[in-house]
RNA sequence: GGGCGGUUAGCUCAGUUGGUUAGAGCGCUUGCUUGACAUGCAAGAGGUCGGGGAUUCGAAUUCCUUACUGCCCA
């Protein structure tokens, strides 16, 4: 045996009313973590899962906390059920961001990534990678997931930036990389261009200015435009074909505005009659619908702007230098004095901004490398139809995911930073038309230049399920764990990243990358907004931690995991009644070694299984119904009613019913307490790590119990079996009958006034033999759970005490003489409404059954059940009605 | 403009193929130091399932329509 390093050995005395996860939650992670308990194990079928790498620089939120949560509940599940478990940590270099909160960083002092070079930058980026990478994994740890360590990867270390060069020149070589001149999105802040998912649309009230351009013949044209500053770059004026109105020009010049130049008017099938004027200038470098334009009539594409969104040399000299929005307002007024500006409309418009940093983007000419898309998406769209990858909720995500790739665009991959993996592309200094693609450098590389430029992200980021098992080397874990079993992620990054592992894992691996695809909500603040750091909402997952304890905070997180996959409102009392809920289960511990205390030889919970004591068996079949539905509810992803079940089965059965009526008979049901305690332990410690092993741990040490299996930590035990035979609804619906008298008993104490401290004593009259019989054995059981003293049984003819609190449940009369001590008209009035109730369901039975339409056409046992209800409703109205005669006549 | 969700108790959410009187947690009310737990125990109140219409013997559940709300795409 070799036990976490906490030496507490617990009984009743020595440990706290309270649990306190601080006392164990980080000794009890690293020795989980030394031991290798999170590394593959054993010959099972290999179940594998790679994590969504979280962004180097970041901190985890609590929407990584959600994610990584669900994915830790499924993989300690199949661990437990024999699969050899492999879950795949690791981080993301996000370039963009990354390189922005360096340079932020260095603005402090004063310096830029420009004073540095390229090389001292990229120094300065992985010394805060050393030193904040680590943050994550910290966080990771403090939330107990059982990631395995060993493998933690990293989307630039060696292994992946051989990945990366590999897919880079493979794609190439096939033809699927281009590289071209096109109007790409680009962020003047982050100079570089986007790819069109990394640009966030935003809907604002612009303006439609209404422009007039004149030529001196007197030809005058007025255009309609939502971005004046980018006139000075038009090579045309466009009109539609078939406009009435401007038949007359097409083909003629007219003067642009502040400039000397003269341009075309040209006929395009693209243009909208309807918008503005129906004729717009036409800016090939600037806008991607012009650039077509210019395509198709052979347009000059001026750019007017430089990298920063400066008016450049191509401008008016009065407008050079001037930022894109000033030179707009300056623009506009010269215009109006000029007398060019026609008119100005209020216009909704849908302004594209950096995903990053929240800039304007600017649609830009630019060279840059893209991967042909269409041909790709081909066999990825397929692998969903066809269904060898599932979707978990289906409907909803295959839908965005079909309509993305269906309309798939090509994907501008090449970014204009230094923080990611250099393009491996190679061009002549005497000709820069001429280049090489190459994963190492020509030997004549003094005649070379390596492309400036690095890889988007998510270029690597769609390696990941392969790259980090060792392609494209030919591994033994790529043969094990490839393809994964489960990807978990949410909805927000389908298209940048699902979609893209799934295209190129089939390319490279001619292979799915994963099986299903489980697709969670995002977390949002009790009012339902998104947590942000600038709103200050955001909820710190380490606080919940701190505050609550990881057990609580995963087990609160999960059942917010609802099936339709919905954004969740976090309040934080869900948290806190989890954390309730495990010292619940602390509580149930202490409670059994209270009770071993009392026993004379050592119990082992397997016994349980031989009990014959109807309660014993009554609390196994309801346990095994649990395992039922758990397991169940884990397979389609429903972690919100797992954790309902264990909750419910754990505190409504177990607590408030199993241990209160074992009361009675302590130490002979030790072992039926321990069956249940280990039982339940097990099926929540996916959920509930910490305080399940932690009691495993006690329990192993405990001299007066033996465990039926004895392995050092509870998260490499068997996951409990389930056995069907143990169900028994018949036996449940007995002792559910029982339940209802105890209930009905104490609802009548506390109706009646009869306070705890007094004494009383109840009467039964059931309405058969049989329930008589059955009830009677449990006299002690109704004595200690309804708190009465003598417990009698009386038939429907006897004669019974004149003044009575009485009631009706199951067929059965309850009464509890109150000789002297009741109010009658209290009484009278309490069983009277009652009765009203019950005539009530009466009343809405019978009309059914005297309903041809639905004793023809409902199924028969439909039929009979209503039947058989409404029978025993008469019976019960009967007893309530002598009961109140009764009290007429005492009164 | 196109598409997809959501609307059920004061709050956050369940509700399987239509079938008794729609459930849970939190909150609320009342009473409890009942030898595991006040992070607890017992009892209770609270909903005509957003509105309207249709199908059906029967609708929270199916269909149509409408309002509000959120997200995605253009």
């Amino acid at each position: 045996m070799m036990f976490c390093d906490i030496q507490f050995c617990y009984n009743i005395q020595t440990m706290e009313k309270n649990y306190d996860p601080k006392l164990i939650e980080e000794t009890l992670y690293a020795w989980w973590e030394k031991s290798g308990y999170f590394q593959p194990r054993g010959n099972g079928e290999p179940f594998s899962v790679v994590i969504p790498p979280p962004n180097v620089t970041g901190v985890l939120h609590i929407g990584h906390a959600l994610n990584h949560t669900l994915q830790d509940i499924i993989v300690r599940q199949k661990r437990m059920q024999g699969y050899k478990v492999c879950w795949m940590p690791g981080s993301d270099h996000a370039g963009i961001a990354t390189q922005n909160v360096v340079e932020k960083q260095l603005k402090k002092d004063k310096v830029s990534r420009h004073d540095l070079g390229r090389e001292g930058f990229l120094e300065k980026v992985w010394d805060w990678k050393s030193q904040y990478g680590s943050r994550i994994t910290e966080q990771i740890r403090k939330m107990g997931q059982s990631v395995d360590w060993s493998r933690e990867r990293f989307t630039m270390d060696e292994g992946c930036q051989e990945a990366v060069l590999d897919h880079f020149i493979g794609l190439y070589e096939a033809g699927h990389i281009y590289r071209g001149k096109r109007i790409i999105n680009w962020c003047p802040r982050c100079h570089t261009a986007l790819s069109d998912i990394e640009v966030n649309h935003k809907d604002i009230n612009g303006h439609l200015w209404h422009i007039a351009y004149k030529a001196e013949d007197g030809t005058e044209i007025v255009v309609a435009t939502t971005r004046p500053e980018t006139m000075f770059g038009d090579t045309a004026v466009a009109v539609h074909p078939e406009d009435e109105r401007y038949q007359h020009l097409i083909g003629k010049t007219v003067r642009l505005p502040l400039t000397g130049r003269d341009i075309p008017i040209v006929a395009d099938e693209h243009v909208e009659k309807d918008f503005g004027t129906g004729a717009v200038k036409v800016t090939p470098a600037h806008d991607p619908n012009d650039f077509e334009i210019g395509q198709r009539h052979d347009l000059e594409r001026i750019l007017v702007m430089d990298e920063s969104g400066i008016m450049n040399e191509n401008a008016p000299a009065d407008y050079q230098g001037l930022d894109r929005f000033k030179c707009r307002k300056v623009l506009i007024a010269q215009l109006e004095t000029d007398g060019n500006l026609v008119k100005i409309d209020d216009h909704a418009i849908s302004r594209g901004e950096c995903y990053r940093c929240n800039t304007v983007v600017e649609p830009y000419l630019s060279n840059q490398w893209f991967v042909a898309m269409k041909e790709l998406a081909g066999p990825a769209i397929e692998a969903v139809q066809s269904g060898q990858i599932n979707f978990h909720p289906k409907g909803r995500w295959e839908k965005l995911y079909f309509e993305w790739m269906n309309n798939i665009r090509d994907w501008c991959i090449s970014r204009q930073i230094w923080w990611g993996h250099r393009i491996p592309v190679y061009y002549r200094k005497d000709n820069p038309d001429e280049y090489i693609v190459s994963k190492t450098p020509p030997a004549d590389i003094e005649n070379y230049i390596q492309d400036e430029d690095v890889l988007d992200t998510w270029f690597s980021s769609s390696l990941w399920p392969f790259s980090t098992f060792g392609w494209p080397k030919e591994t033994d874990d790529l043969k094990d764990f490839y393809p994964t079993a489960l990807l978990i992620t949410g909805y927000d990054i389908i298209t940048f990243w699902v979609s893209r592992m799934i295209t190129m894992g089939i390319h490279e691996m001619k292979e799915i990358p994963f099986k299903d695809v489980y697709i969670h909500g995002l977390v949002r603040d009790i009012d339902g907004r998104k947590m942000s750091k600038s709103i200050g909402n955001a909820i710190d997952p380490l606080d919940l931690v701190e505050q609550y304890g990881a057990d609580a905070m995963r087990f609160g997180l999960s059942s917010l995991a609802t099936l339709g996959g919905q954004d969740m409102k976090l309040a934080e009392d869900k948290i806190e009644s989890s954390r309730n809920f495990a010292n619940k289960i602390w509580n149930v511990t202490r409670y059994l070694f209270m009770v071993l205390d009392d026993v004379s030889a050592p119990i082992k919970p397997s016994d349980a299984l031989k009990s014959e004591n109807p309660i014993d068996q009554w609390v196994i079949s309801k346990l095994h119904g649990t395992i039922q539905e758990v397991n169940a509810s884990y397979l389609e992803f429903n972690y919100a009613k797992s954790s309902d079940l264990l909750w419910d089965f754990v505190w409504n059965q177990f607590c408030d019913w199993y241990i209160e009526a074992s009361k009675i008979r302590k130490e002979e049901a030790a072992s039926t307490l321990a069956y249940g305690l280990v039982t339940a332990l097990k099926l929540l410690h996916p959920s509930m790590p910490f305080v399940t092993d932690h009691i495993w741990q006690e329990l192993q040490k405990h001299p007066k119990i033996t465990l039926d299996e004895t392995v050092d930590s509870i998260s490499i035990s068997q996951w409990p079996e389930l056995d069907t035979k143990r169900i028994n609804p018949d036996l449940e619906e007995t002792i559910d009958t029982l339940i209802d008298i105890i209930r009905e008993t104490r609802k009548l104490r506390k109706e009646s006034n009869i306070a705890l401290s007094k004494t009383c004593n109840l009467i039964l009259i059931p309405d058969s033999e049989s329930k008589k019989l059955a009830l009677e054995s449990d006299i002690p059981l109704i004595q200690k759970l309804a708190k009465v003293d003598q417990v009698t049984f009386l038939s429907a003819t006897d004669e019974t005490p004149s003044q009575c609190a009485a009631s009706v449940t199951n067929q059965t009369q309850l009464l509890i003489p109150l000789e002297g001590l009741i109010d009658l008209g209290e009484e009278k009035a309490r069983l009277e409404k009652q009765l009203t109730a019950l005539e009530n369901d009466y009343m809405i039975q019978s009309k059914k059954l005297s309903n041809p339409g639905f004793v023809d056409k409902a199924p028969e046992a439909v039929v009979a059940k209503v039947k058989e209800k409404a029978d025993q409703t008469q019976t019960e109205i009967n007893l309530l009605k002598q009961q109140i005669e009764q009290l007429s006549t005492a009164a």
